[in-house]
Order: structure tokens, then sequence, then C-alpha cells
RNA sequence: GGGGAGAUACCAAAGUGGCCAACUGGGUCUGACUGUAACUCAGAUGACGUACGUCUUCGUAGGUUCGAAUCCUGCUCUCCCCA
């Protein structure tokens, strides 16, 4: 995998770059739909990619792990294979999982004990064997095993853990390079910085991670409970240290606003479950703010989805249409809300990345910032 | 014509003398959701008031009772069975 600097705007630490891997380019910044089951939730790979315009995806090594386990997915020849997408993919550690699965599994310094939320059943994450598993599911980017440190935790538990996700990232590396990729194409992996909303854990965090000369850098635990304000600090003081010439994901982030705050701030990557999930749910993020499809206000308004939107869902289903899907519980309506909002987040990311590059950022965000905070 | 059952809030449906402005579903309204245990969860849903509360409700008109959605009587309507 190599990461190209093509600019960095003015008046802002905003970048637009280039990821190269095996199967396919990124162009940064970039939103990364989560497909944690190996599908981003009620979408095809052929939305996906032509009509969203995903240039790379995500999947869940705990979840894939569980269902439908590593045997099937070797058979099929890796997650690619499997389940059709020939883009990038980046997997997560099972990492999260420790911070959302915090009352069914066991921390200790040799790893995480999960009880499977599936069957119940015990299973030991280990660093060695999350990088084993990441070798064969095939994840193009693969993610350190960490402790998404909760967002309110103590000053002592964020240090402990901090250091603890340090020891745990050697363990990973020492695997990582002492393993092979399984099906002829090359993986990466990928340090995470944690360190809550402590600067100075983060700092050191973002330091100690240096050593690997990794292909890219994740700044993990934000967005799990601690105050926005404090998410932008801790972002400050870690892209501060990480290296210019290696992409930035920023872990599970987040809000349209977020995303912007985040590119502004010099983040690279960024994945939130937030389109698919909300879109489920009935809430719509667009250029002109945001819309709860549930509303009644939305009941006879027989205009397009959104007007301004990139998708072909836009055009093709009116509000009240998409409204009354969502309130009958049809599955269409959470299709079409959920392809709205990855449309929208790759649209995004792309308009930001077009503003970066002829140096007009700072001011398209900060206007763009004011529409998505507006409630329609 | 004879026999039986029943009428409760937007709908369905509990309640059968005081703990009932009335269980529970659905519907409706409003929130929440950030590396997905999530097409999920939470709150509201007679009126007025921020609230303690006050007022009007359980087909309808009366009655019994300290007290009635609950008991009694008339009326109206609905459903089922037999002719």
């Amino acid at each position: 995998m190599q990461f190209e600097l093509k600019h960095t705007a003015d008046e802002s630490k905003a970048r637009a770059g280039r990821i190269t891997t095996d199967h396919g380019v990124i162009e940064t910044p970039i939103f990364m739909p989560v497909g944690t089951a190996g599908s981003v939730k009620g979408i095809h790979k052929r939305d996906l990619k032509e009509d969203i315009g995903a240039q790379i995806i995500l999947g869940n090594t705990y979840h894939l792990y569980l269902r439908p386990g590593l045997s099937i997915i070797e058979q099929a020849g890796g997650l690619h294979k499997f389940n059709g997408w020939d883009g990038p993919i980046l997997t997560d550690s099972g990492g999260y999982q420790v911070f959302s699965l915090g009352d069914i599994r066991k921390l200790s310094e040799e790893g995480a004990k999960f009880q499977s939320h599936i069957d119940g059943s015990a299973h030991l994450f280990t660093p060695e064997n999350v990088m084993d598993t990441q070798r064969t599911i095939g994840a193009d980017i693969m993610m350190a095993f960490d402790e998404c440190t909760p967002g309110d935790a103590e000053y002592e538990y964020a240090r402990k853990s901090m250091e603890m996700t340090q020891r745990w990232l050697d363990r990973c590396w020492n695997q990582f390079v002492k393993t092979s990729p399984k099906y002829g194409y090359s993986q990466s992996l990928f340090p995470i910085v944690q360190g809550a909303v402590y600067p100075d854990l983060r700092a050191k965090s973002a330091q100690s991670v240096l050593q690997y000369n990794a292909d890219g850098y994740a700044i993990g635990g934000l967005s799990v409970g601690e105050p926005e304000k404090d998410m932008y600090a801790m972002i400050e003081v870690v892209n501060e240290i990480l290296p210019e010439n290696r992409p930035r994901y920023l872990m599970g982030v987040g809000t349209p606003v977020n995303i912007l705050e985040g590119i502004d701030r010099g983040v690279d990557m960024f994945d939130c479950v937030m389109p698919t999930r909300n879109g489920r749910n009935g809430m719509l993020f667009t250029s002109k703010g945001i819309m709860n499809m549930r509303n009644k206000k939305w009941a006879d308004d027989f205009s397009p989805v959104d007007p301004d939107g990139t998708s072909f869902v836009d055009h093709q289903y009116s509000r009240a249409f998409l409204r009354h899907l969502i309130i009958a519980g049809e599955m269409l309506g959470a299709q079409i809300a959920s392809q709205h909002n990855l449309a929208f987040y790759l649209w995004l990311v792309k308009e930001a990345r077009k503003h970066i590059l002829d140096n007009t950022f700072k001011s398209w965000k900060e206007e763009m910032v004011r529409q998505l905070s507006v409630r329609l």
C-alpha cells in the first residue's frame, strides 16, 4: 500500500491524497462505508460502487470470525471473493467490541475473552490470533488489536489502557511481520493511537506508534462518549505528531460535521455506521440539513428525497413515499435511506477534496458546517 | 319471531365497587443512534397547567352507594345461534 500526499489546503491542515492498494486506488479524504458482517447493510455491491462511489469498505474481524467463521472465508478465497467486493477492504480488529460488548467480555493482558453475542460461547481474542484472522479474511488494511477506551475513562484507567494497547500493538506487529498474506496481494497493518481525552497520553501514544513505520495510522477511542470539543482537541494533538506522508484514519467518526472538522485537522480516512444505521432508523443527512423522515411534515411532500442528491434514489422516490416506507417498516425504506446517506457522505468527502485542491476548503467548510446542522 | 353475547380512549383489548384518566398491543407524535449485540431504543399520546393539581370521560338516560367503567332499571345500537 502506498500513500501520496497531493496537497494541503491553505489556512487548514486539510489534505488531499491518494492511497494505492492492490485492489485499487482510494482518493483521500475518504469515507469508508461499514460492512460489519461482510455486507454494507441493505446495499448492493453495484450501488455501492457505481451509485454511491465507495472506494473502500470495512469488515469486522469479530463478527466475521463468529459468523460465517474463518473456514468458510478461507474456502471462499478471502472476503473479497466471498462478498464480491473487489475494491479495497479494511477490517476492524474487534477492538471496538472490547468497548461495545463491555458487559460480555473479560480483559486481560493476554487479550479479550468474548462471550459470543450470538450463542454465548467463549472466544479468546489475542493480538496474535487477531492478526491471523485478518490474514485469513484478507483485508487490504488490517487494524491492530486495541482497547477502545471509553470516552469518560479516568486518567489512570486511560493510561493503563493506552499502555496495554501499546504492548498489544507490539505483539500485533511481531505477528504481522512473522506471517504472510494468503491470497497473493499485500496487506498493511495500521497501529491505533489511544489515550482517551488526555493530551499527554494521546501524545505519548502517537509518539510510540511511530517506531513501526506503518503504512498508515489510526486515531481510536474517540466519539465514544466524550464531548465533541475534546475529540477535536485530541485529533489536533495526535496529528501534530503523526507523519505527513502517511494516511491518518479517525476511527468510527462520525456525523457529517465531525468529518469536515476532522478533515480540517488533517484526517484522511473515516468510517461510521451512522449513514446506514441512522438511515435505517429514518434519519437523512443532506447538504441542506438533517431530516427525520418519521416526522409528519414529510407525509405529503411529494418532492424528490433530495433534489441535490447524487444517488438515483434521491430522484426516483418522493419524500412522502420514503416516509411511508419507513413508517410501514418496509425494507425498501431502510435501503433508500441508507443509500442516500452513503451517497451523501461520499459526495461530502469528494467535495471536500475538490475544495482542498483548489484552496477553497476553509470557507466552503464553514458554510457547510452551518448548513449541515440545520434540522429540516 | 325465539335464544345468547356485547357496547371502554384513534383502533384492538384488559379492567367487573375505592389502589382507574383507566393494563397491554397497534397506530400516532417526538427524541436518541458515531471502528454495528441496533430495520433498534427511549419518552409522550382525554383537556388545561412547567408542576403539586383541576376538570371532563368507559353506548345513552336514570337509580343504588360515602364512592360506579364496574351493581340495578329503561332505552339505543352491534354481533352470534335457532326458526
